[in-house]
Formats: C-alpha cells, sequence, structure tokens
RNA sequence: GCGCGAUUAGCUCAGUGGUAGAGCGCUUGCUUCACACGCAAGAUGUCGCAGGUUCAAACCCUGCAUCGCGCACCA
C-alpha cells in the first residue's frame, strides 16, 4: 500500500505503468502456451498515417477485448503493425521531395531512386502512429510487428500471386479500367467514388445518311468524346426510331476521318431517358465498350493517359484538357447549328479516392483476378459460422459477393509489391514465378530493371488489398506452419469499420480459405464513424478533427477511452464531443477519490467479511455489484461497450459513492481530525464496532470493481489496484503482479448469496431506508433548508427499526437528530412525508409555510390521482381482466390500491394543515 | 431506382407490448473532515405523421415524411 495523492494526475501515471507493462513482457503472447488462445490482428493504419479518434474508437475497442481475454485466462496476441498503402505513402513521400527542392516530377528521381527515398522515409518517420498507440494505453505484442512490405511478407505476396496465376484466376488483358488521370494508374472499382456532380445534358443532332433530311438528337453530358464515338444505339422497341436502325449517320464534328457511324439496335437503351438515342464510344465508357464488343464496333481513344485530348480527337481538339475540350466541342456544336439545347442535369460522376479526379474509363492493359474461395466466404457468414456485428452488415456482405466482377489488380506505381512476371524480350514469353527467370541479372525486392538481360520485369506493383487480404496469417510466418499459425490462427476478433468490408473485410475472408482452409477470424466488429458534434464527418479540410494526443493530454488517456467508448453504441456513428471526455477524466477523478476515502482507514482492517455483522447497506451493495458483474459480462460479450461503460459509471457513481460510501459512513465513523488524539485500532473496535466489517465489504467492492474497470481504464486501475494494496490479494497469472492478469469478477454463486444472505428481502430493507432519505431530503428542500443546515426529523415508525438503520437515516439526512417516536404529535402544519417507514415529519419553529405546504400536496394528490385514473382505466376496459395474464392483473389490482392509499394519506395531511 | 439505418427531454442517446429513462445542459441551495472534475433538490416529452393489430403500442404491421449511408452502366 500506498498513499494516494490529493490530486489524480494522469500522465506521470500512464507513463509509469506503460513502461512497466512492457518490462514485464505482459503484452508479449506465447504461442506454446497451454490456455486457450485469443488473437486479434489490428487493421494495419498506413505507415504513412498518425492516430486519429477514428483509430482511438477502433483502438479501445481492440484494446478492451484484449485486456479482458487476458483477465479471462487467455492466452492473447494482439498483433500489431503497418500497411504500405501504395498510392498513399507515394504520394505523401513524392511531395515531401518536391517541398525539399529533391525532384519536380518522378522520372526525375527515376524509379529505383524514388523508391530509395521511399523507404529511407518509412524507416525515418513511417510508423509514428504505432508509437501514438502506447500513449492510448494499446496492448499490442510490439515484438511481433509486422508491415506489409517486410520481406517475408512481401514473399507472401508473391506467393500467392504465383499460385493464382498458376490455378488459372490471374490473367492479363486490354480492358475497360478506372483510370485515375492524376495519379496514373489504374484503379478497382472500390477506390471510385461516385458523387452526384452538377453538369450539363446536351442535346445535338446528327443526320441519318441513308435519309437525308430525317435527324437524330442525341443527349450526352459527355459532348468531348464525339470524335471517339463509333455508333449510335437506339432500342429496337421504340417506334420513333427502329427502322433506322443499319443505317448510317456522320459525326457532327470537322474529323479527318470523319467516316460514317452506323445505327445499330441495343436492348439496353432506355426508351425514356433523355431522346432514347446513344452515342456509342467504346473507348471511354464501360457500357459502351460492351456496346462495341457486342457489334464488333472500333475502339477510338481521344483521350489519353493525362486526361487531355489525343491526335485522334482532331486537330481543333487535340491537347485541349479533357474539360476545355468540352467546352470547346460545344462551341463548335453551337456554330455548326448541331445544338439543340442545353440542361442542367444532375448525374453521378466517379472520382478517385486518393486524388479526388474525375476517373477516365479507359482501354488498357491491366492484371485481373478472378476472386477466389468466393462460395464458401459467402456461406460462412450467411449461415452465422462467421458472425458480424452488428449484423446487418451480413447482408451488405452478402449482396457485394452476389455481383463480383474481376479485380484489377496491378498499378501503375513505383511503390508496392512488384508483379511477379517477366517478359522475354526477343521470344515474348511470359514468365511468372518466385525466382526470376534463370538468365535475369540479381533480383532483389529493391533493384529493378536489369539492362543486360533478355527478360524485363513487368512495370507495374499489386493494389495494395492484394498484400493486406494476406494480414491474418502472412503476419503469422505463413506458409511455414509456425506454431502461432498454430495457436491463433483463426483469429478471434476483427475490429474495423464498415467502409472497407469489400476492399479488406470480404478479401481476407476469401484469402482465408484459400490459403489456410479456414476462416480467418470469428467474428467482425464493425465500428461507426467519428463525427464531430454537429455531425460532420471529421476533416483536415474543416478543422474539426482534435488530436488525440493532446486530448491525452489534457484529460488523460482512460478519460479519453471511457468517454470515447460511453457513447459509442454498437456499430453506430460517434458524436464527438470533448464533453464526454471530461466525463471521463471526471469520473476517473471519482475513482481517485473513493480509493482516497478508503484509505482513510488505513490499516483498520485485513479481515473476512463477516456474514453476521452485515448491515442491509452491506447486502444491498453487493446485490448490486452481482447485478453489474451481470450486466457488464453480458454486455461485453455482446460487444455492446457503451452499455458496459454506462452500466459501470452508474454502479460505481449513484449506487456505490452516492449511496453506499454515504450510509456506510454511520457504519465507519468518523476519522479523528490531525489536531485530535488518533485513536488506537483496539478504542476504533469498541467505538465502532461494525468499522472492520465494512471495510472489508469496501475492499471487496473496490477490488471488484477496479477489475471490472481495468480493460476500459487500464491505467488508473492499475494505480489504485497497487495503491490499495490488492496486488497479492488475488491469485496473478504469470504476468507478474499486475492488475492486467487478475481474474474478471464472476458473479455469485448460490452458496455466496447464502451464506451473506444476500436476499430480495435484504434489498427491499434498504430501499425502503432510501427512499425515506428521499422524501426527507425532499421535505428540506421545499422549506429551503440550506443542506448544510443541520435539522431534527421525527419519524413515526410503521414497523420496528434497528438503531444502525435510524444512525443511517440521520447521516444521510444531514440531520441533527432523528427522534423516533410512535406517538408523536405533530403541531398543526408540521411538514410531513409518507415514506416506507412510516411518517417523517420536519417540525419547524415558527417556519411554517402553511402556503407552501398546502401546494405541494396539492401537486403531489394531483399527480396520484393521475396515476390512478389511468389503472382504473385500464381495470374497467372490457377484456382487461380475461385476456390478461394473471400476474398482470395481480399487479394493476396491488397498483390501484397503492396509489388509492396513498391518495387518502395525502388528503389526510391537507385536512391537518387546516 | 433498389436496399439499409435513423426519427424519444434544449443536445447526445438508452428503452421490442403492461406506471417514459440516463448523461450533458438548465434552475435552486450548499465549500458538511473522499471528491466543487463535487453534494443535494428540481423543471422539462401530443415518443416524426397517418392508419391498422391488441384488453393494452414509444415498442408489432402498413403507408407517408424528413435526414443519413450503401449499391446500381440511365447516356
Amino acid at each position: 500500500m500506498s498513499e494516494i495523492s490529493k490530486t489524480y494526475e494522469p500522465q506521470a501515471i500512464e507513463e509509469k505503468w506503460y513502461a512497466d507493462w512492457l518490462a514485464k513482457g505482459c503484452f508479449t503472447a506465447d504461442p506454446t502456451s497451454s490456455k486457450p488462445a485469443y488473437s486479434i490482428v489490428i487493421p494495419p493504419p498506413n505507415v504513412t498515417g498518425v492516430l486519429t479518434l477514428g483509430h482511438v474508437l477502433n483502438n479501445t475497442i481492440q484494446d478492451i477485448l484484449a485486456r479482458r481475454a487476458r483477465m479471462l485466462g487467455k492466452e492473447v496476441l494482439w498483433l500489431p503493425g503497418t500497411d504500405h498503402a501504395g498510392i498513399a505513402t507515394q504520394n505523401v513521400v513524392e511531395k515531401s521531395l518536391r517541398k525539399a527542392g529533391e525532384m519536380k516530377h518522378r522520372d526525375d528521381l527515376g524509379r529505383e531512386k524514388l523508391v530509395e527515398k521511399i523507404w529511407e522515409w518509412k524507416d525515418e518517420y513511417g510508423g509514428k502512429i504505432l508509437k501514438q498507440l502506447r500513449a492510448l494505453g494499446a496492448s499490442c505484442d510490439w515484438s511481433r510487428t509486422r508491415f506489409t512490405m517486410d520481406p517475408e511478407y512481401s514473399a507472401c505476396v508473391q506467393r500467392v500471386f504465383v499460385d493464382l496465376y498458376q490455378k488459372g484466376m490471374i490473367y492479363r488483358g486490354k480492358r475497360m479500367v478506372n483510370w485515375c488521370p492524376v495519379a496514373l494508374t489504374a484503379l478497382s472499382d472500390e477506390e471510385v467514388i461516385m458523387k452526384p456532380t452538377n453538369g450539363v445534358l446536351y442535346y445535338f443532332k446528327v443526320e441519318v445518311i441513308e435519309s437525308p433530311g430525317t435527324f437524330l438528337t442525341i443527349a450526352t453530358t459527355r459532348p468531348e468524346t464525339i470524335p471517339g464515338d463509333t455508333a449510335i444505339a437506339v432500342n429496337p422497341n421504340d417506334p420513333r426510331y427502329a427502322h433506322l436502325i443499319g443505317k448510317t449517320a456522320r459525326r457532327p464534328l470537322p474529323l479527318e476521318n470523319q467516316a460514317a457511324i452506323p445505327i445499330v439496335a441495343e436492348e439496353s437503351i432506355d426508351i425514356a431517358f433523355g431522346t432514347g438515342v446513344l452515342k456509342v464510344t467504346p473507348a471511354h465508357d464501360k457500357a459502351d465498350f460492351e456496346i462495341g464488343q457486342r457489334h464488333q464496333l472500333e475502339t477510338i481513344e481521344v483521350i489519353n493517359e493525362r486526361g487531355a485530348m489525343s491526335d485522334l480527337a482532331g486537330n481543333d481538339l487535340a491537347g485541349l484538357e479533357r474539360f476545355e475540350a468540352r467546352k470547346r466541342v460545344v462551341e463548335l456544336l453551337r456554330e455548326m447549328g448541331s445544338l439543340e439545347k442545353e440542361e442542367p442535369y444532375q448525374n453521378n460522376v466517379g472520382y478517385s479516392e486518393r486524388a479526388d479526379a474525375v476517373i477516365e474509363p479507359r482501354l488498357s492493359e491491366q492484371w485481373f483476378l478472378k476472386y477466389p474461395s468466393v462460395e464458401q466466404s459467402r456461406e460462412v457468414v450467411a449461415n452465422g459460422g462467421m458472425k458480424f456485428h452488428p449484423d446487418r452488415w451480413a447482408k451488405v456482405y452478402d449482396h457485394w459477393l452476389g455481383g463480383l466482377q474481376d479485380w484489377c489488380i496491378s498499378r501503375q506505381l513505383w511503390w508496392g509489391h512488384r508483379i511477379p512476371v517477366w517478359y522475354h524480350q526477343e521470344t515474348g514469353e511470359v514468365y511468372c514465378g518466385l525466382e526470376a527467370p534463370a538468365n535475369e541479372a540479381n533480383t532483389t525486392d529493391r533493384s529493378y530493371e536489369s539492362s543486360s538481360s533478355p527478360w524485363l520485369q513487368d512495370p507495374d506493383v499489386l493494389d495494395t488489398w492484394f498484400s493486406s487480404w494476406l494480414w491474418p496469417f502472412a503476419t503469422m510466418g505463413w506458409p511455414e506452419k509456425t506454431p502461432e499459425l498454430a495457436k491463433f490462427y483463426p483469429t478471434t476478433d476483427l475490429v474495423t469499420g464498415p467502409d472497407i468490408i469489400f476492399f479488406w473485410v470480404a478479401r481476407m475472408i476469401m484469402a482465408g480459405y484459400e490459403w489456410m482452409g479456414e476462416m480467418p477470424f470469428q467474428n467482425v466488429y464493425f465500428t461507426g464513424i467519428i463525427r464531430d458534434k454537429q455531425g460532420r464527418k471529421m476533416s483536415k479540410s474543416l478543422g474539426n478533427s482534435p488530436d488525440p494526443l493532446d486530448i491525452i493530454a489534457q484529460f488523460g488517456a482512460d478519460a479519453l477511452r471511457f468517454g470515447v467508448m460511453r457513447s459509442a453504441p454498437l456499430g453506430a456513428d460517434v458524436m464527438f464531443d470533448e464533453k464526454n471526455v471530461e466525463l471521463g477524466r471526471n469520473f476517473c477523478t471519482k475513482l481517485w477519490n473513493a480509493a482516497r476515502f478508503r484509505q482513510m482507514y488505513e490499516g483498520d482492517t485485513e479481515g473476512e467479511i463477516n456474514p453476521a455483522l452485515l448491515t442491509s447497506d452491506d447486502r444491498w451493495i453487493l446485490l448490486k455489484l452481482d447485478a453489474a458483474i451481470r450486466e457488464v459480462s453480458t454486455a461485453l460479450d455482446e460487444y455492446r461497450f457503451s452499455d458496459a461503460a454506462n452500466a459501470l459509471y452508474r454502479f460505481f457513481w449513484s449506487e456505490y459513492c452516492d449511496w453506499y460510501l454515504e450510509a456506510s459512513k454511520a457504519a465507519l465513523g468518523r476519522v479523528p481530525l490531525p489536531t485530535e488524539p488518533a485513536m488506537s485500532p483496539a478504542e476504533a473496535a469498541i467505538a465502532y464496532p461494525l468499522r472492520a466489517n465494512t471495510l472489508a465489504v469496501i475492499d471487496f467492492i473496490l477490488a471488484h470493481t477496479l477489475r471490472l474497470f481495468h480493460p476500459f481504464l487500464p491505467f488508473i486501475t492499475e494505480e489504485l489496484w497497487e495503491s490499495l494494496g490488492f496486488r497479492n490479494d488475488l491469485p496473478v497469472g504469470q504476468g507478474g503482479d499486475t492488475i492486467m492478469f487478475a481474474h474478471w469478477p464472476q458473479s455469485f454463486d448460490d452458496d455466496f448469496t447464502t451464506h451473506y444472505g444476500l436476499t430480495t428481502d435484504a434489498e427491499k430493507a434498504a430501499n425502503a431506508k432510501y427512499d425515506t432519505v428521499l422524501a426527507g431530503r425532499n421535505l428540506r428542500s421545499t422549506y429551503n433548508i440550506p443542506s448544510n443546515k443541520r435539522v431534527r426529523f421525527v419519524l413515526q415508525p410503521s414497523a420496528q427499526l434497528e438503531p444502525h438503520d435510524a444512525e443511517v437515516l440521520k447521516i444521510l439526512l444531514n440531520a441533527e437528530a432523528l427522534d423516533i417516536e410512535s406517538s408523536y404529535a405533530a403541531p398543526q402544519g408540521t411538514p410531513t412525508n409518507l415514506t416506507p417507514l412510516g411518517h417523517l415529519y420536519l417540525p419547524l419553529e415558527g417556519l411554517i409555510d402553511v402556503a407552501a405546504e398546502r401546494e405541494r400536496l396539492g401537486k403531489e394528490i394531483a399527480k396520484v390521482t393521475d396515476e390512478l385514473t389511468k389503472v382504473r382505466a385500464k381495470l374497467a376496459n372490457p377484456g382487461f381482466a380475461e385476456k390478461v395474464p394473471a400476474t398482470v392483473l395481480e399487479e394493476h389490482r396491488q397498483r390501484e390500491l397503492t396509489w388509492q392509499e396513498k391518495l387518502a394519506q395525502l388528503e389526510k395531511m391537507r385536512s391537518a394543515l387546516g
């Protein structure tokens, strides 16, 4: 035991204990342990990332799960790491290099040099976020930190690629892909964000060559692609145009090659949209590309990779940026008299996730993957073999898996896993393998084109997610059969945001089945999004995302954790308000002071609880503790973290501090002031016979409460655990003297309940007492008795009252005296309240305010009358008595009686006022 | 267009058929020997709207409205 300082100062405590836990190896997982396994892999943050409130939410949840699992006797692995995050990282480093004047464009450095620079950057600044997580208290096994470009991890990625290639699931082809003209790379469908965008629908006409004078009007949002049109499509069921199918029309722009383009039939054309006539640009639209395939249309690429018009667009447009070209085309159409009208139009336009540039559908040579193990992956979630929390995400997942398109996995970037494919410069042979072809010069991950070899490696890298999807097992030493995989795979829980359900979660499930033959995790918990208190998303540009480290510095990590968890219901968005953190801080202070209160009586007891000396207050709080243990355990089992936090908050603050500790002062007696002579333990035992037993109850409650709180508040609970001397009181795990391995509290068994007489009668007795206190306090405030003024109360008891209970009432009422007088004759007009223990009077000398008392009683009577009317109306309802269950009927009848009695009493009291 | 979620006190949210709740905020009183980051008392609601089921609806059903989020090749 050590003395608890007067004020709670989180910073020093937090640093001290985190270092202590690390020194003792508390976070290190032992794959050879005989304990049951609990494992969780962190969703690897971008290596460039810094801690945000989103991470705080996500990682606090993981830490709570991990810490509770340790207390439940599990061998816990929480595996941390970072993701190389291809585009994001390359962008960040390129930007900093440009800022530093080291290059203007990446071509200035060249591939090898730039990648080297990125590695340098990574080694120096990367993974900052992992250090920040320590400030939060995250109990990750740092000895197993992984990075998705570790050599072993990279080898896994290569292996998987080769495997899929050999299985025929990976192919290369020239397809329509989502092209980002800023990042200059292809993207997967998931990396495209559709945003409603205000545009214009342009109507222009073309003449049918075979029927001069007949015009077709076409509506389009993208007139700049007209030079790339190779057909016009109409619905064959459209009577307006069916007769024109097979004829030809001429593009309305001056082009060198102004060939006539055919009018083709397409069932997919919406007759009702626009004019029902579609211009077909197979090179620059996904749907048009498919139409082009069906009709063997030519593809003319009129927009280049940077989003500018190519030479094929004709002299008027070549070289213009695409949106400039759009304006120019509209001008040209207008000049030619082809433009019929323009109308404002809102449509969905795809933007690239990273660069926020308008995506250009573009034909290009890319690598594609047919997703593996799809059916199994779909099945396991559909039949509940893997659980999603909240489960509504299961539908979203299922829907996505039902409509899969092949995954474009190649990226035209330099930072990432190089595609393990080589092309022979002379023979055109394609080689895919783990090792470079025999006569290729030494190739390692960090060296690139070899000028002397006839083999050239594919220049592209793989989509970041093509490495992330292996995270649950590639981090544990796959493909070796490691002890880690044997012990900790499949992992127990995954905690992540629903925004990456397709990017990451679904793909990990597939990879798990494909290479491990098993699901990668048993449960997935989807967090919500952190928003500001106005409900807006946190964003840099809005400046509404506070730095969690600032918050920790101000309030402490425990306060932040508790504040966030208390307001994060299962899967719902979290409105972040610093008020919540303040509440967390206030709660920590409360906990701190409750422990200090215990220490005032230091040295008074080391004993067991003696059932013979228990008061109704003791029994009441033990019952409340039992209820809290059940509630918290169940809530955590069901991933209802905010419910668990709220239950604990309510128990400790309202039930333990506000009621029990206050009541316990009757049993504890007062501690001599520093100026008074100190009492010896023997003297104290005689003066306050219940003190030792009450302290034993307090210790019991605190020892349980600290453990229940530990997953939420790891630092303060560890500090108080030590200060209060609980460290050796309970069995500890192999982690040494720490609350981290103290066993998780169990709800009481029947023997315990019987031994200590924890009955509902005991609870009722305490409740009757507390209701009496409420009635007395109500009288005090009605008559404006300041709370520091000690007054005399008189109780006309309706039953025998224990002297100790009378003492408790006196203390809780801050009364000078509580006289128990069965035959008390109250002077007329004495304020009184009906309580479960009898009539409670507040005798006031010369202060009787009859009007005030009459008003109070009048209000009370109105309320009771209202309730009585309601319950009578129900009972009078025909059919109520017949149809309602017996217990409900009885309850209503009882209620009617109670209200009736109460009303009679109140009316008597009012008439007694005179 | 389809799907999902939300709608309860000024704010954030609990409450899945039987007497409407919490925290914050607000009002009032209080530095009473754990805590003013505190204690005590108090006020505050046509439970989004309209129907239906039921003895009984915040809760179940139907429709509508508003907000949010996904998905979708409407040019």
